[in-house]
DNA sequence: TTTATAAACGTCATTTTTACGTTTATTTTT
DNA sequence: AAAAATAAACGTAAAAATGACGTTTATAAA
């Protein structure tokens, strides 16, 4: 987005069409994969109308692309923007946001319940974000202890990470949730974190260490008991310029 | 959807967004992978304003899920209602329908030029269609020689195709696209036709017919010159049965 | 100095893949 | 009826990748 274009035109949201960005965050110190949420509160005459956590998300304006609606929606929440992003699911059943709690909760904003929503997500370490002082009350959740969840996002987030999954075995994505410096069992925790399987570490090292992308430094962790293990980089560039599509037909 | 549905609710059409679908085809005897598309056309005072052709699609009712909209839509067009489908992207840049020939097109039509499209591809075989009178001048096009295309739909099909290549490699949605009797043959040139590579044939039909869910039927083909061969049918069931998920990690 | 422990390396059998050569069954031609 | 042509189908051996383990090593803590 330019200047020119945020001073010029006018703002002017689609009531129906929104975008909902699944943050996927890992934390490579409790090996926990976290998802960014954003707390939902209403209460009238004392009473608690709502209170739970919902995606964060916007209406798509009129000028600008999708794409743009969720680099925005993350740089507002966040300040990141410049990490991984995936579109990979339009959600749009009618009766998507009509929860007794969802109603209330339209009532009070400006958007439709019948709104189709294009659902990204994005991958980051949750180290690169600071989560002082942010209007929206957004916490990480680990994906495997998720709290209350509003409108269809719980559906949203399954979802996202099923595509993870499949993504993440046949795409070097995994490094977008690491650190640049990580060792081989950062590597190994993630994927089990994933996919939710044991891996055996011998077999995963040897394969990870053979790729000519993964990089040693000249570095070993520091401030560890036990004996510190080598710290690695992925190399996008080496990667891409290696690539070359593998059709392996596994059916 | 029910019957109660569709007669007692209003058919009121979502004017921004729609679903556009991108139905495949496979014709076994050209071996030929095609897209079915229909024709667009308008003139005014004798001048022929527009003239090409584009994916099939419909808006999205309010009452209907984005499923039941693409459901929808390849029944009017095809009569069929079975067939695998995939909602792979929606597409919403703001300027995907603002061509000369977009704008002169949308006129005539009651749709905004903000609109967002949900994406879905198809899979079937070019015979189970009749195209006889059908209203909408609908045509097989090859997937290699497609003609004039209108919207932004040339980059909708790129799309789907890409999304085929990759989940036609990890599902076996390969059959969909087939005749329920097939030969090794007929799979490997589908692959070929699809992923746009050459495959070696001993080993292809090795790995096939190793499968338990692939069958050999009491069959062979008939009216070939040269050595007929072995009819083959796919058992979803076995499949289903044999899975389990394959966390291979392929970086 | 010893001990505990995570990191890192090694081995071997099995499976899968790659890259080819050969045989077989059928139709068409002679 | 035999021969020729050809697509289908089968076979083999080397190389690479995987799976299932056992062993060694470097470090901090005891």
């Amino acid at each position: 987005m330019n200047l020119f274009k945020k001073e010029s035109m006018k703002l002017e949201k689609i009531l129906n069409i929104s975008v909902d960005c699944v943050v996927f965050g890992y934390d490579i110190n409790s090996k926990s994969l976290n998802v960014l949420l954003i707390k939902r509160y209403l209460e009238s005459k004392g009473d608690v109308l709502v209170d739970d956590y919902v995606l964060t998300g916007y209406h798509v304006y009129t000028h600008e692309t999708l794409d743009d609606t969720a680099t925005r929606v993350l740089k507002e929440l966040t300040g990141l923007t410049n990490q991984y992003k995936k579109q990979f699911k339009a959600f749009g059943n009618p009766d998507r946001l009509t929860s007794e709690k969802d109603l209330l909760w339209i009532e009070n904003e400006e958007f439709h319940s019948r709104t189709i929503t294009v659902a990204y997500y994005f991958l980051l370490n949750t180290e690169d974000v600071s989560l002082e002082d942010n209007k929206n009350n957004a916490k990480w959740f680990p994906l495997k202890d998720l709290p209350d969840i509003g409108f269809d996002h719980k559906k949203i987030i399954k979802e996202a990470h099923e595509d993870l999954k499949i993504k993440c075995l046949a795409e070097p994505i995994i490094f977008e949730l690491l650190p640049d410096k990580f060792t081989i069992n950062d590597v190994q925790d993630l994927y089990e974190s994933i996919l939710g399987i044991e891996i055996d570490n011998r077999n995963f090292r040897r394969k990870l260490i053979n790729k000519k992308y993964i990089i040693p430094l000249n570095e070993k962790q520091v401030g560890v008991s036990k004996k510190p293990s080598q710290l690695y980089m992925f190399s996008k560039d080496i990667y891409e310029k290696m690539f070359e599509k593998n059709y392996l037909i596994n059916i």
